[in-house]
DNA sequence: GCGAAGTTTTGATCCCCATCAAGTTTTTGC
DNA sequence: GCAAAAACTTGATGGGGATCAAAACTTCGC
């Protein structure tokens, strides 16, 4: 049994998610594929890469031509305006798929950070355009349209809400996201810093932690370093509302 | 010359965009493909059906195999919360596709309703995948792809600015959109109330209302009945940020 | 074309949350 | 393993924008 105080390095490492639970599943596990298709996936499409804690997957106008599967770990995705303030507009863990906005440009339209050590299986566009991998086309169709529903989900968490509400939902969309991918809803690492968190809600540091400390007095919560415990999942669910 | 006291009906039935301007043309325009293909149009993907004003296109878990393409008038899509709060999460005018948020469900999942009389093509996602419309797959994904990159846009807009950034970008996106379209981009019509420009915007119809106000008062814009004219694009452009 | 309903504007007040400040805890790098 | 840096927390204050209220204007339906 490991011990909590285990580096962020080992913590990221493990539990990779299987490919069967991966979203790009269909076109990337030789399994789902005829021989003469297993021949067109290349190296680079079947083995990870690893990202250490803070290093760049991408920048933007970078050429692009790929999206990328995360395997394990996390990161998350940025722009940086005129100002040079970091606005981050997305944080996507294990067994998600990054880049989709950047495919109409051919280039990086954000910059997509990893937030600890993490595994990424690049997956190049040229291949899922390559023809009559059956399906894919459509398959990736339907990962579009519901990325632009989450981006939606996202926005109406932000606008005409509450700091409270945007925690509260912004904790129940972790651990629902999790619970899907085959974890546990109440219980999980928070790998982005409350600064990250309060960016991406649009809020200050000292409101999020504010709130953190006052859904732990309301026993909705509870926190140990990293780890999040969700106490009272239909109370949080009745804030988020 | 028309005479600006010209009802809303008539305006919106005026400059309906050619078909030459819509992002839809390659799969929607007899012109682009070969005979063959021709036949599998069908009259409702060619003849575009009118709304009137208030008019609902679509509303969230009605079965939806189609994308509509925009070719006069305009649309608000939003969504109704617990407490029956509208929040609207975009504005479509004339030359734009909506939809797209709808194809991994099947369903649609929010409202759609023209904010005016408007006129929309419905093109079955059924045609799309019928094999080989050339590069239709690659063009539809290019599509959603830039979408997806439009919301982060709008919410980029929305989170972390004042409510002046926020209305003086909106005003810079409609007349961005317009002039892409081929209409003029400092002077057009504001189809929407100010109470949706609010709400889209995350603010009270009052704080919208003083923006406008004091962007008069600055000189930056000039408003006649929902005529809108920016006088001054630079420093609009340069409070947007 | 006129009354009613809806929309926009302006003013006054209040509160949520950003900001500033400073102390505490956790993490990081040698 | 220890010092420095980063992250987190707590408190005090102020302001941007929401809310309430009401008047002025525009649009709509008969």
């Amino acid at each position: 049994m490991q011990h909590a105080a285990k580096s962020q390095h080992e913590v990221a490492m493990r539990n990779p998610i299987q490919c069967n639970q991966c979203s790009m599943q269909s076109i990337c596990v030789p399994a789902g594929l005829v021989s003469s298709d297993v021949e067109l996936l290349d190296k680079s499409s079947r083995e990870p890469h690893v990202y250490n804690k803070r290093a760049m997957v991408y920048s933007p106008d970078q050429p692009m031509h790929s999206l990328f599967a995360i395997k394990s770990g996390s990161v998350k995705c940025y722009t940086i305006d005129s100002e040079g303030k970091q606005q981050i507009t997305s944080f996507h863990l294990a067994g998600d798929i990054i880049g989709m906005e950047s495919i109409a440009k051919g280039a990086a339209v954000t910059y997509c950070e990893a937030l600890e050590t993490s595994m990424l299986c690049e997956i190049k566009l040229s291949r899922l355009f390559a023809q009559n991998f059956n399906g894919v086309d459509k398959n990736l169709l339907q990962l579009l349209s519901k990325r632009i529903g989450q981006r939606n989900v996202h926005y109406l968490n932000v606008v005409n809400t509450t700091a409270e509400q945007r925690v509260a939902s912004f904790l129940m969309a972790m651990g629902d996201y999790l619970h899907e991918h085959g974890f546990s809803r109440q219980e999980f690492r928070l790998p982005m810093t409350r600064t990250d968190i309060a960016n991406y809600l649009g809020l200050a540091v000292e409101t999020v932690s504010r709130i953190f400390t006052s859904f732990k007095n309301q026993g909705l919560i509870a926190t140990q370093q990293s780890i999040l415990t969700i106490k009272n999942l239909q109370e949080l669910q009745k804030i988020a509302a």
